[in-house]
DNA sequence: CTAATGGCTATAGTAGCTATAGGTTCAAGG
DNA sequence: CCTTGAACCTATAGCTACTATAGCCATTAG
């Protein structure tokens, strides 16, 4: 039945993930190899597009690559029970939770800054004020252990 | 006056960040690399501190690597107005309040999911089910352009 | 048949560091 | 004075999760 099967392209569509990415979660394993065609073009199945569906759906939902890999390891054998699957879910709930807690202790001091920034010279910005000043400000620790933020660091949108 | 001048280590204490991250700086560009010691060790003197405390700072609140550099080169030129590091301030800002409300999102499914797992087998488990339906959940984008989340990512996502 | 599109592999680059290997320098104790 | 151990040095590789590039091959529409 050569009906069906799907290009990499057309997978990519269907998933709304990349051509480069799905060769690459091939390459690390967290999708099997499909067959080829008599081109050496990937033919792909529709558990494939389940597999990635399921991939990609964790990946949008913050989860690592690592914490996916064990989800699929589970779901593999699904006859035990799935207090590890939920332990990996409330892990995950708890960073966000810790992730939002610490946006949000930033968001105040961002707000403060431009708040107090009235537009005059550099030298009197509280902005650089605010930031060369090291003393007074949050203690707390912003960059936390959650999500990636693949590029494009700041501003400049595009996509 | 050779009596107060810091070594790496010192520094790093100072300022909380590590030695190979101090160096790190160094070699990009963010910090100007310090004088010697006979023994070809680095020597910090105070605006060395300050500096370096000014991109902790920024760091911490999630500004990136980039929009430190040019709020460094805003800065050293203090006379001119300070309307572009307000527009950098201010467009972290927006980055930020973005964010939250992906993983303020993020958070709802997450508690659908862990909420609605009741201890059965795998393959009854409402998480993964969750995980396995692409059709419904979320269309919104959890990935960000914001800061960077140094190491051990619960991950994100791309497209 | 040709051109455009899409696929293939391999390699390198991104941010923002951290870790390692293998050596040198410094300060203190014997 | 010599030794020990901590702290320093450089260079390189590794981390996550991809993305981009180069150079070639396959498929398909006209």
């Amino acid at each position: 039945m050569p009906g069906k099967d799907l290009t990499i392209g057309r997978l990519a569509q269907e998933t709304g993930c990349k051509v480069p990415t799905i060769r690459y979660y091939e390459q690390i394993g967290l999708l099997p190899a499909p067959r080829r065609s008599a081109g050496n073009q990937r033919l792909y199945g529709p558990e494939h597009l389940a597999r990635l569906a399921f991939v990609r759906h964790g990946r949008d939902l913050g989860f690592s690559q690592e914490a996916i890999r064990e989800l699929l390891r589970l779901t593999d054998d699904p006859d035990q029970r799935c207090d590890d699957v939920d332990a990996i879910a409330r892990r995950h709930l708890e960073e966000v939770n810790r992730r939002i807690a610490q946006l949000s202790a930033l968001r105040v001091e961002l707000e403060r800054m431009v708040d107090a920034c009235h537009g005059g010279r550099v030298a009197d910005c509280r902005i650089v004020e605010t930031l060369a000043d090291h003393g007074k400000c949050l203690t707390t620790d912003h960059r936390a252990p959650l999500a990636d933020d693949p590029q494009r660091p700041l501003a400049a949108d595009q996509r």
